[in-house]
DNA sequence: AATACGTGGCG
DNA sequence: TCGCCAAGTAT
């Protein structure tokens, strides 16, 4: 454990450590060309769960579109969730437009300093109020991620479960420990890019990582048992039904709640089958399941429609915690007035953010 | 504490 | 096809 590194070994590690990162990181990463809180922050919330290839244009397309904060606090929002399309975890852009607001209005503009502040705005957790004010205000608070998890567990062989809330507190004082007072931001950074490169989940290569020495678990050849992470639940199955229904002004549309999952993204009319089959129903055949269908349609949106199934599998889709088969049904009808939801002409609906799941729609569609 | 929350890459 | 992983936070 970490009690076993006296002082001087610490200091070798972080000369170590950032000797390398001073060789070998990252530094062509586009929101490391200066230590802008905003452009961190921007970085950092993209970066959750995500990996850096994926968000690299992500981030550009971000700053073209939004360059400061007051740009971001006064932004349209179908504007950007259309920017953030296809990145996920969109509640995400929805709480980063609200600290925009909270920075412009309770801060005048300027960003507080300090973690314990930071992590007071909206979506800004642990991790990014330490990774923005160690970066951005060189407060030497450690940025505990996955990745600092991972390497923090093989290092000293820490074999409490990271996927527990409590364990973070343990990993937050080694790194605490650990973390150089002179150069905290890129410490964090350092740690960071060692965890996604020699130390990163799988096919890590030990062997040649620059730290090699410092680490317990390569050292006895146990690596493989660290970090401990209990299993997620597998997707829960859901089945649901997505009604195509196009008239001379275009089809059936409609936004989705602003709380939850794709929250305010727009796609067709969605039913899940448990939105109206009950246990009595278990039983019923795919052709009352169509009807039923057709019939909550007409009372919920006032559309009525010979609904009949597109030909082929359904679409399937994986979420974290859901696994989507969704079967379309489509038809064509005259405009009529709706209760519910919008006629939306073919050429504006690409305007629109979509999720994931619509995108395969149309595909099965055309 | 446990669960909700997206998408893409890879073996 | 499937399971797991990738710079987490809110509730």
């Amino acid at each position: 454990m970490i009690e076993m590194w006296h002082e001087e070994k610490i200091e070798a590690f972080r000369q170590t450590l950032l000797d390398w990162y001073d060789r070998e990181g990252r530094a062509d990463l586009p929101w490391r060309r200066d230590k802008e809180p905003y452009h961190v922050w921007v970085s950092e919330i993209m970066l959750q769960q995500t990996q850096v290839q994926t968000v690299i244009p992500y981030f550009e397309r971000f700053m073209k579109n939004f360059p400061t904060i007051t740009d971001l606090a006064m932004a349209p929002e179908q504007r950007l969730l259309k920017t953030w399309e296809g990145l996920g975890y969109y509640s995400r852009v929805r709480n980063m437009q609200k600290a925009a607001q909270q920075v412009v209005n309770d801060y005048d503009g300027v960003w507080p300093s300090d973690m314990q502040a930071l992590q007071q705005l909206t979506g800004i957790g642990p991790y990014t109020a330490a990774a923005i004010a160690s970066i951005s205000f060189d407060e030497p608070v450690p940025a505990i991620d996955g990745n600092a998890f991972r390497v923090f567990a093989r290092l000293f062989k820490i074999d409490a479960d990271i996927a527990q809330a409590k364990t973070r507190k343990i990993f937050f004082e080694v790194g605490q420990r650990l973390i150089d007072p002179e150069r905290p931001g890129d410490f964090n950074q350092a740690i960071m890019d060692l965890g996604s490169s020699y130390m990163s989940a799988k096919n890590y290569d030990s062997e040649h990582s620059p730290v090699k020495k410092f680490n317990a678990s390569y050292l006895d050849g146990t690596e493989d048992l660290y970090p401990v992470k209990t299993k997620a639940p597998k997707p829960k199955p859901v089945t649901y039904f997505a009604i195509a229904v196009k008239s001379s002004v275009g089809y059936l549309w409609e936004q989705r709640p602003a709380d939850g999952l794709l929250g305010n993204f727009w796609t067709m009319p969605l039913y899940a089958l448990t939105d109206f089959i009950t246990d009595s129903d278990a039983n019923w055949t795919e052709e009352e399941m169509v009807a039923a269908t057709q019939k909550r349609l007409a009372t919920d949106y006032g559309v009525v429609a010979d609904l009949k199934k597109v030909a082929g599998r359904p679409v399937t889709h994986v979420y974290t915690h859901l696994k989507w088969t969704v079967t379309i049904l489509t038809a064509e009808v005259a405009p009529q007035r709706l209760v519910r939801g919008q006629w939306r002409a073919i050429e504006d609906i690409q305007s629109d953010p979509q999720p994931k799941i619509q995108e395969k729609i149309w595909q099965r569609l055309s």
